[in-house]
Order: structure tokens, then C-alpha cells, then sequence
DNA sequence: TCTATTTATGTAAACGTTTACCTTGACTTT
DNA sequence: AAAGTCAAGGTAAACGTTTACATAAATAGA
């Protein structure tokens, strides 16, 4: 590999020279420019980025910390937040499964101008020495109770509620809830928002309704909801089906037409995440969509505002989320013999 | 941000210890070790990987180079890709809309220690230059001519081949094919293989059967699939659909449905990808499996043998494709009224 | 014409590591 | 007790850049 050195030697002039060349930066005449670009085509030389980043102090990467990578949204989230950089420059690395104590050594290692922090584990230590090393960092719609840290979070608990409003308003009592694993804090949200719309509107919640996974389910998403209906059905009475995922929804779906509860005509059942097939789906899919791509760009922008103007405003938006209203949604039925 | 140097000072001894020490290399004392660590620990000591690249040449990270990031099939490959790198100790790093001319540039810019590139333009002199790097990179399911590069591909031809056969053999003859950006590799790969089916089995392809988008079309891949249906069927008749993407298969369910098409009573339809929701579809989609996984996981092996061994043997996998039948098929109709 | 300013370029330190080589002292070996 | 071996740790160069400062030549100002 030709180095700056190398391009001097031939050039005939000192590396400063052809540092201020490659860089424009400060004086030189235009036949030095010349012949010190000649020669570096020539040579086929390629400026060090790792050199230039141990003496700048900066990298133009920006890394970005997911433990449960397989969640639909982040393609989304992923693809927003390349566009965003991409177009200031900076590039993305992806560190996977990553506890926040470790955030801190990745942030201080130097390979990174700013974090992106998606789901992550909400440990206050970790989050003081994260905040001690002085490095730009932005969560991503974090479980975060420290206010002097940049977040961009998705009202989910919102969203929670809404669905499960929504079902009651139908006249939906019994509504099965099938979660994610419950050990992420989105799902937590979202069953704190349907449950207290049962609350409000004076529903007793039934255990037997929500039924729990956990990350040591190697069940597929689709697959948890399939069987989720399966096995509840036989014990249970329920109208309707709320989930923390579409994918979830389409396993429920599947399940709900096999044991011929005609859908939508006899349940109704809302996903989580607008996935951009669920309105293609038969029933459309009735689904909370989760503002990603929103998410993403803010986050980004936020980030790179810090690292190139050093404004430490913290900044934090809670991102609002709708209810997509489709054909999985009806009135609930009279008649209530469709356990088997 | 403490250095080598600064726990050097505190504790007494060389930054070369210090570095023996943090390093496991070389000799020294348990007593000077516990010294260091404690002082390294207190001064809140992180080794800056910057200047350990410059110095070692190597910086642990993998590059990876897509362009067309929306393609169905991306997630699960970054996914597997950063599981094999993560579990050898490597980062990933995402780079976005890279002609195959940057790609020399990335490789010699010393901030990759190897490249994966995935779909990317077939231009001679810029894989010659990249070869002329001496670095170490693989190519995944891309188009190159090229024997002497790695390269782990899919036998997309093959895909779109047995898919069309496997339409032909219903008896079907009007076989609607509806492909993603006529300009990416695979789709051509698939209209080949269709188009070979139809020729071996005497039937004449007919252009209006045949439904072309660019990558100017703003349209979303299910969009795609349902215009397309909605379009020819005013003006042609066809009793089987073939898609080069599952979720161009979606769309064109759904207008078939609402255009009375009964499904599958009526018409066939394949898709291409095979997405974890289509066997929960309603019908369950019959669709072409890509080896994504074993792609991913083939490439990021081969890439860092190359760089950890450095045996320079050139690897190259043709991985095949299969057919997953499902409900999505079905004999042709004998009644051809189906044409508004 | 002499000094002051400007312009182009060179010199060398610095960024934070790793590592080849050297020094010191302690322990063996005879 | 002299020579040899070895362990522990130090010295300094090197990786490839950027950049503050120095210098020399050219231009301008009087």
C-alpha cells in the first residue's frame, strides 16, 4: 500500500505538502496540486482512514447497539438511520447484543463518534458511567428514567391502550392478549395500556387471557400466536385478539380460520407494527403503527447535532402511534359458542 | 480520556508493560498486574482501538455492502452475517449504495479488514482494481463472471425455472409473471428460468403476461403485484401468477380476491423469497426458498478464513434453491371465464 | 532600496498503541 | 566464583496521518 510518504518521495515535496493537497487546506500553487495528484493516481494511494482517525479523533462511524435484532421494525429503523447518515457522511456499524455497561467501553474506545442505543437493559450504573465518558449517545425508544439523556421514545403504552379501547367499544370483553417476550419493554407497555382499559371501563382481567413468552422460546413470532389460539380456545372464551406484534397476529389469524372462527365475521384481532404486507392480508390487518422511520431520523439528527456543533441541549420527543383501523375488526357476536 | 501512558505514570512502570500487562503478552509479575489493572481500573482506562488498528493493521471490522437494502431477504442476512462475525470477534459494518468502483477504495482505505458485497453492478475494471488490492473480500448471490473471486451464489435461474415448470405441469399455459426492478440480477435470473420452462414446453411467452418495474417506480413490492393484476386482467387472460418476490405475491393475491378470482380455487400464484408470514397467508403461499441464511453464514466464514488463515484458495458455492409447495396452487380451471 | 507582508513549502511533533531489542539482576551450573 | 540462562521490565521506533511552527522566497509599501 502507497503511503502519504511514498506520494512525497516521487512528488519531490515534503508530506505536508500533499496532506494540504489531499485535504485543500491552506496554501499550495496549482502546479504542485497537479503533479501531487498525478502522482498519487499513479500510485494508486488511498488516504489511511484509521491514521487519519487516530489524529482527527474522529471517525465518521457511528454504531448502533440492537440485542433483539430479529423485531420487525429494525430493517426499517436501520434503513432510515443509513439514509439519514449516509447523506452527512457517516457511516453505521452494527454492535449486537450489547448490555449497556458495555456502551460505555464501546463509546470511549474511539472506534465511534456517537451510539445509537435501541432496546437495551435500563441499568442506572451502566448509565452513569455511559453519561461520565462524555460521548454522544441518543436511546432509541428506550426504557430511560433519567431525564438529562437524549431519547427518542414510542408512546407503546399508548398504543396498548388504544387497541384494547377500541376492542371494548365493539363490545369486546374477552380479549386474548398474546405478548412477545415479556422481558422487553414494549410489550410491558403495551399490557399496561390494555390493561388499563380493562380497568377503566370496569373489565375484570382474566389470567387465562394473556398468554406469556419469554426469550427462551425458540418459537418463531408467527408460530407463538398460532399456538397461542390453539391451546386457549379449548379452555377458554375470547372474542377478540390483541398482540405486541403482526407477526404474531398472522400466526393467531391462521389459527382462529382453522378452528373455523370466520374472520372477520366472528373475532376481531389487532397486530402491532403495520408491516407493509398487513394490508394485503385477508382480513386486512387492523394494527398500531409504530412511527420508525420517525424515530430513526430524529434520532440520527440529534446525534450528529451533537457531534458536529457540540450543542448539549438535551433533547427528548415521545413519539405518538395510531391505530391503522382494517377489516380484522367487527362487532362482537351475540351468540358465544364458538369454543369447541 | 486516560491513556496507556497516563496508567503508566500511576502505576510506576512502561507503557510497554502496561501494554504486556493488558495484553496477556510477554512476561511479568502477578504483583506488577494487579498494580496495573487496579490503577488501569481507577483511572477508568480504555484501551483506543483507533491506535491499536494503525499499529496492528487489523481493525476487526467487516464491511458489507448493499445497495438494494429494502430486498426482502437483507434482515435475516445481516442477522446471520453478525452472528457469525460477533461470535469471531468481529464488527459489521453497513455500507450503503456502493458501486462496485468504491469498493477498492473501502477495501485499501485500511478501516476493513475484509468486504462482503451483495448486489452490485457487474463492471469489470472496478472488480480488477478490487482484486489488485490484495484484500480480502467475498461476493454473496451477485453476478460475476469472474472465476477467480469468492463467490457464494443462488440459483435464482433454477427458482424461477422449477416454479414455472411446476405451473406448467397443473396446466397451466397463461402464466402471469410480475417482477421486482427489471435491472437486479436475480430477477433477471428468475424471467430466464421462467422463460426457459414456457420454451421447453412448447408454449409461446406472450409480452402481456409479462409485467416489468423499474427502480423509478415509487410503488411499494406489494403495490407492485396488485396493479399489475388489476391492469392485465381487463386486458388478458392468465390462470397462474409467478412473482420474484414474496411480497409482490401479497398484492397480487389480494386483487385477485377482490377481482372474484377465487383463491386458490382459480388461480395459482408463486412467490419468491419465502417470508416467515406467507405459510400463515390465507391461502398459505406456495414460494421459492432462498438460502439466505446459508448464504450469509458461507460468506462470512469464507471471508474471515481468508483473514485470519490467509489461505488464498478461491472459494465458490452455487447454492440451490427449493420449491415449497402450498395451498397457493392448484390445477388449471377448466372454465375460462374468468376475464372480466 | 530597505523593511513588512504574504505565500509556498518544509520540519517535526503528536495522536495512542505494539513490539523488537536492550538492560538489569537473580538464579543455575560447573 | 565465573559464566550462562532466564525473568522482568525498560527504551524507543514504528504505524500513517495532521498541523503548529519555522523558513525562505516573492511581493508590496514607503
Amino acid at each position: 500500500m502507497a503511503t502519504i510518504k511514498d506520494v512525497a518521495k516521487n512528488a519531490g515535496v515534503s508530506i505536508a505538502t500533499v496532506s494540504r493537497i489531499l485535504n485543500k487546506k491552506g496554501k499550495y500553487t496549482g502546479e504542485t496540486e497537479k503533479k501531487v495528484l498525478r502522482i498519487a493516481g499513479d500510485l494508486g494511494y488511498t488516504a489511511n482512514l484509521t491514521a487519519k482517525s487516530l489524529k482527527t479523533g474522529l471517525t465518521g462511524t457511528i454504531g448502533i447497539v440492537i440485542n433483539e435484532f430479529h423485531l420487525l421494525h429494525y430493517p426499517l429503523l436501520l434503513s432510515t438511520v443509513l439514509n439519514v447518515l449516509s447523506k452527512q457522511g457517516f457511516t453505521l456499524e452494527i454492535i449486537l447484543n450489547a448490555r449497556l455497561s458495555e456502551c460505555a467501553l464501546l463509546l470511549s474506545g474511539g472506534r465511534f463518534d456517537g451510539l445509537l442505543i435501541t432496546d437495551t437493559d435500563n441499568d442506572a450504573g451502566a448509565l452513569r458511567s455511559l453519561i461520565q465518558t462524555g460521548g454522544d449517545f441518543v436511546f432509541l425508544g428506550g426504557d430511560i428514567d433519567r431525564e438529562d439523556v437524549n431519547l427518542v421514545e414510542i408512546d407503546y403504552f399508548q398504543g396498548g391502550y388504544l387497541a384494547a379501547k377500541r376492542l371494548i367499544s365493539l363490545g369486546h370483553t374477552e380479549i386474548l392478549f398474546i405478548e412477545d417476550n415479556e422481558d422487553l419493554f414494549f410489550t410491558q407497555e403495551i399490557k399496561r395500556g390494555y390493561l388499563l382499559a380493562l380497568d377503566e371501563n370496569g373489565i375484570q382481567y382474566q389470567e387465562s387471557l394473556i398468554i406469556r413468552s419469554d426469550n427462551r422460546t425458540p418459537l418463531s413470532r408467527e408460530m407463538i400466536g398460532f399456538s397461542a389460539v390453539n391451546n386457549v380456545i379449548e379452555e377458554a372464551y375470547f372474542s377478540a385478539i390483541l398482540t405486541t406484534d403482526d407477526k404474531i397476529a398472522y400466526g393467531a389469524l391462521r389459527a382462529s380460520r382453522e378452528e373455523s372462527l370466520k374472520i372477520p365475521a366472528n373475532i376481531s384481532i389487532i397486530g402491532f407494527g403495520n408491516m407493509s404486507t398487513s394490508e394485503y392480508l385477508y382480513p386486512q390487518l387492523t394494527t398500531i403503527e409504530i412511527p420508525v422511520s420517525q424515530m430513526g431520523e430524529l434520532g440520527a439528527e440529534i446525534l450528529i447535532n451533537n457531534i458536529k456543533r457540540k450543542d448539549n441541549i438535551v433533547k427528548r420527543v415521545k413519539l405518538k402511534i395510531q391505530l391503522i383501523e382494517r377489516e380484522s375488526l367487527v362487532k362482537k357476536p351475540t351468540r358465544q359458542g364458538n369454543v369447541k
